[in-house]
Formats: C-alpha cells, sequence, structure tokens
DNA sequence: ACAGGTTAGGCAAACGTTTGCCAAATGCTA
DNA sequence: TAGCATTTGGCAAACGTTTGCCTAACCTGT
C-alpha cells in the first residue's frame, strides 16, 4: 500500500470561466443556461468555447443549495433479492434518467426502522422525491406523508391514507387465477400464503377465494395454509409443509407470489410429486426466468417493466403540486 | 386532479435554531458536530434541546458545498434483470450504510455511452467514489481513471490499468468446473460462451480449457459454440444450438454463467433431453434460485453477499489516499 | 437635443454549512 | 497588579450557483 500521486487537477467552476472569459460570473451562469438573450453574441460564442475547452460542467451542489431544488429521488425497496424488485428498480431508475433525475437505492429489508431512517438520511440529501416499494407503516412515514413530501408508493398502498400509487389490481388477479384453475376443472384447490401478509397478497388470496365462492366451489374443497417468515421462498416452502401435513397434495395450488411457488415447488420435488402433471401450481408476477426455468409453472404477469414511467408520471404530477392518483396497470394470466 | 394544500412548513436550519438558542450560528454548527468543549454546559444543553424539538437535520447539501465532500457513492451496473447484479448491488449497498453512505444506482446497460454519460453526471453530483460493476471500456472511464477518480471495479477489471478490484478468480473457477467434470467421469465435454464475452467469461472458460488439456482431454473430445448477444439467457440458447447443430447433445457442459446454464437447459427441455440424467450442466454464478428451481444446475458458487464490505474496505483505501488492491473471494462448487 | 427604450452585463445577496481567527471575560500565577 | 492562559463564543469568508436589481451605453423617433 503505497501513497498514491494524486493528480486533482482544481476542479472547474463557473468562476474559472468567467475569469478566463474576461466576464462576470452571473454572465457565464446564464449563458451556461442557456439565457443567451443577455449577453452578446460574440461574449456568448467566447463562453462557450471556454466552457468545452475547460470541461467545465454545472456543480449540482451549488446548484442544489441555490434553487432547493434536486435532480435526485430516492428509492425505497424492501429486498433487492427479490427478482420482482429488481425488476421494478431497474424499470423506475430508467425512467427516472429518461427524465433527467438519478435514483439513490436504499433496501430497506422490510423493516420499519430501517426506512425511517432511510427517509429521514433522504430528508437530508434533499432529495426531490420518494418512490416506496411495498412500504411498512412506520412513524417517519406518517410524517413524510403529514408533511406534503412527494411520495409515490409501489405494489402497496400507503397504510394510512391515500396517495399516489402504482401497481395491479391485485384481487382481480387472484380472480383470474381462480378463473384459471377452475375452467381447468380443477375442483379441488389449495392455496398457501404467509402469516403476516401485506395487503398486496391478502388482495390476491382474498380476491381468489372470493371467486371460487362465486363459481360454486365448496368451502371444504378450498383448502388453504400459511407459514410465517420473511423470505416467500421459505414462506412457500413451509406454508406447503403444512398444508400436506394431514392431507395429499392438492391436484391444484395457488401462490400469492412467485417465490411461494418456488417454495412449494420445491417441497413437492423431494416428494416427488411432479408439477404440474399431479400438481398445478400458479403463482403471480412471472418473472422473467420462468420462462427459461420454470415452464411448469403458470403466473400472472406483472408489467414490471412499465412501472417506471407511471412512477415518473405520479411524481411529476406530485411536483405539480396536484393531487396524485392510483395507476392500475393491466395484468395477464401466462400459461407455458 | 385538483391543487393539493401543501404544509410545506419552512425548513429548520441551523440559523432557526440559533436565532431560538440565542447564540450564533457557528455555536450550534460546533455543538451538533459534538465539538462540546467549544462551549459551556449550559449552552450546549439548551442547543441540544432545541435541535431535538425543532428536529433539526444537518442539510447535507451545504455540508458537502462547504467541505467538498459528500456522503453520496456511485454504482454503475449493467443490466440489474442479472440476478447475480442484483446480489451485488444490496451487498454493496448495505455495506455503504453501514459505513454511513448512501448509492446512487446507474443501470448502464452495458453500453458504453451510457457508462459515460452517468460517470459525468455523477461528477457533477460531487459523488465520493464509484462502484463499476463489469465496467466496459469507454473515454470516460479512462479519463475519471486518469483524474484519480476513486474507482473500485468488480467482477470485470480495470480495462486499462490495475486498480482497485473485487471479485473471483474466474480462471481457477473454469479450472474447478474442469475438475468436476473430469473427476465425474465425462470424457465428451462441451462449452458455450459469448461471442463477444467479457473478461470474466473469457477466464472462466480459458481456465476450464487449459484444465481439461492439462487432465489429457484430447482436443477433439472438447466441443464448443458461441453465440453473440447480449442477455447470457439467449447467448446460452442460441450457442447451444449451435452446438447441437450437426452433433449430439454432450453428455456433460460448462457455460460460465447461470443464465447461459438457463438458456441451454430451456433448448434441452425442448429437445427432450434430460438434465442432468443426459446432459450434465455446470454454470457459474449459483444464483439463490437454483436451490429452488434448478437443482439439477451444479454451480460455481460466488460469494456475492460479501462483495459489499469488500468493495468498502477499497473505497476507504482509496479516500485514504493509498493505492486499491485487488481482492479475490473464495468460490465453491455447489453440487446438489 | 432629449425622452424613452433596448442591450449588455455587473453587483451582491442568498441557499446551509464549516472553520480560522479574533475578542472578551475569567482564572491563575508570580 | 501585571502578565498570561483558558474558556466561551462571535465574525466572516468560503464552497458554487442563481437571480433581482442596477447601470452604463447605445439606439430611435420626434
Amino acid at each position: 500500500m503505497t501513497k498514491q500521486r494524486r493528480i486533482r487537477q482544481e476542479p472547474v467552476s463557473l468562476a474559472t470561466v468567467a475569469a478566463q472569459a474576461g466576464v462576470s460570473i452571473a454572465t457565464v451562469s446564464r449563458i451556461v443556461n442557456g439565457e443567451v438573450r443577455r449577453a452578446s453574441p460574440e461574449t456568448v460564442e467566447r463562453v462557450q468555447q471556454l466552457v468545452s475547452a475547460l470541461g467545465y460542467r454545472p456543480n449540482h451542489v451549488g446548484r442544489t443549495l441555490r434553487r432547493r431544488e434536486s435532480k435526485i429521488v430516492a428509492m425505497l425497496s424492501p429486498n433487492l433479492d427479490n427478482p420482482a424488485m429488481a425488476a421494478i428498480a431497474a424499470s423506475v431508475e430508467t425512467a427516472l434518467r429518461t427524465a433527467g433525475y438519478v435514483m439513490i437505492l436504499c433496501d430497506t429489508h422490510d423493516r420499519a426502522d430501517l426506512q425511517d431512517e432511510y427517509l429521514n438520511a433522504m430528508r437530508s440529501q434533499v432529495v426531490q422525491g420518494y418512490v416506496v416499494v411495498n412500504a411498512v407503516r412506520s412513524e417517519g412515514l406518517s410524517a413524510a406523508v403529514a408533511r406534503g413530501d412527494p411520495i409515490v408508493f409501489v405494489g402497496r398502498r400507503n397504510p394510512d391514507t391515500r396517495g399516489s400509487f402504482v401497481g395491479i389490481d391485485n384481487w382481480r388477479a387472484g380472480m383470474d387465477a381462480a378463473d384459471h384453475l377452475w375452467s381447468g376443472g380443477f375442483r379441488e384447490i389449495a392455496v398457501i400464503y404467509p402469516s403476516q401478509g401485506s395487503s398486496a397478497t391478502r388482495d390476491r388470496v382474498g380476491g381468489f377465494m372470493a371467486r371460487l365462492e362465486d363459481l360454486g366451489m365448496p368451502t371444504s374443497a378450498l383448502r388453504q395454509a400459511e407459514a410465517p417468515g420473511l423470505s416467500h421462498l421459505e414462506v412457500g416452502y413451509a406454508a406447503a409443509q403444512n398444508l400436506v401435513k394431514k392431507r395429499p397434495w392438492p391436484p391444484a395450488l395457488f401462490c400469492p407470489s412467485d417465490l411461494m411457488a418456488y417454495g412449494a415447488y420445491r417441497l413437492a420435488s423431494e416428494a416427488h410429486v411432479q408439477v404440474p402433471k399431479e400438481c398445478s401450481i400458479v403463482g403471480v408476477d412471472d418473472n422473467t426466468l420462468n420462462a427459461w426455468i420454470a415452464p411448469w409453472l403458470t403466473s400472472v404477469r406483472i408489467p414490471y417493466a412499465d412501472f417506471g414511467a407511471r412512477v415518473v408520471e405520479q411524481l411529476q404530477v406530485l411536483w405539480a403540486g396536484e393531487q396524485g392518483s392510483e395507476q392500475l396497470l393491466p395484468h395477464e394470466l401466462i400459461v407455458r
């Protein structure tokens, strides 16, 4: 570990350019910002030459301080390891970049305390808005909402009140899954879910069960099992264990997320239950990888790639001082 | 869309606290920063009361401008959709948070122009350092390196020169895969790879082939195929197609990434070739999901979860003005 | 020639911090 | 009582921008 010679040349600021050009800082600032009518054509030309010659780039920190607005948006997301979350992050990032913003990414691990810590930290960073994926109820979140901070909720609604939201109609997604299995001829169907489910999973399961009831399925033929835990993979595995503890494997199974379906699949494999021959599984998300390595899984595709554009749209609505709205994107059941 | 009443209460700054406390801004600043010996105990007490009562939080923008250092690190990553990249992002994010930093995430889509655009944008944001995952050669990158900006390379080395690097010994990973298949008794083995592979995939394949040669395998028994493309999923599929165009499926196949293995698997499934019974596949990465839905895949596990800590370590070395080093983390072949 | 308008550009304050330096007041020693 | 060190705290500059306001100089029409 030897000392390294830093070649740190001094940064070039408006002052640098102004001195070289023999004009004032104000003039350079105006020209850089496109106000060309406030200087003579020759001056504009000269300054622009110098700007590119010196490689001047406006310092966003100074600009933010003065303008009291940054080009930074914070995204709070639980466990990035979840492919669905990663897909959302990727989509939002791209949309923000197109709109001229950058994204600070915060992994809250689904913990209220971390969510609050990040909300506070982000406020110090003077971020311009927040994208909160699968928000949990927390003090800091309520405070931010009360303050009127621009927040777009994704996946899960604002636990407290209404507001900007981007997601799908989870209830209907559950209904669609029910329709699929019912019309597939299944008359004994199981469903598994996490013990402390989010509103999203609850809605999916709720819609699923309600629809089956509507279709005339006797309650006794609808088997349920749950399991506690954080990772949907493990929840799926454990809930499936509970499901088959006393009775044989069901011919059809609905899981409110693909990850849970993977968990159930693992147990089925271990039990030498063939999927989908002996047990048809329906999940929700339709992860990219399904087409490649999980063709046995029927899944409700959520158009995560379209989330980013909607999120940015909502942010812009909020920035304009208007009320945000709920954006429900179309889902689609994918059978392979 | 009705106008929303904003309740934007004025932000509380050092000046607010100072005015309330009847002391100068300087004094408050010092107390907030823990310099308690520059004020009388009573003053300190009074100011601290006010700080928490008013909910004062230092404005990072002002601080950054003055100190000329921010607590922001930029991470440039190609396609977050790749589970391996998401794992790295999650790990780095956590490590940065622990060290008191936040992460701006930039998805370069493996494009040199986007990489440069982001490098420039990040410089304007006065980020404190860069984490570049699978860097591509680009003008802006060279410029940043020449400038002495603190950059940690992950996965792929600095295309131009040496520097801080976190990753695994790809060559050896390839060798380990070769050993595994050879000791499994396979004497006809295939390998597929992308046409324009990165140094990482090239090294893996290189080590694999070199090791097989060392073991005495005739070159004729080592089949190769390649395919162009961006997504490793599609590369794997297409390369596998090329592989079996004229000859039957090989009994063993090495893929320099799990995604490529998934692509090959899909083709195998379509061709009704049983994996792993008729074709053993070895990949690299060992994605989390393998244990759940791809138990047929043997894979070289890369400890992505440990990357974050090493990355932050390297950043701190660079910030101390010292020379960064190469951090090769241990990999491990996982058989299920 | 003069009023009024336009053009070209500078001054300086402000955003929120940090920090070197100064100064008054207090305490201590000789 | 003089001399000196310590405590306590304020002043003001600086970081890089933006922008309201000011002021020359020039132009135009009567």
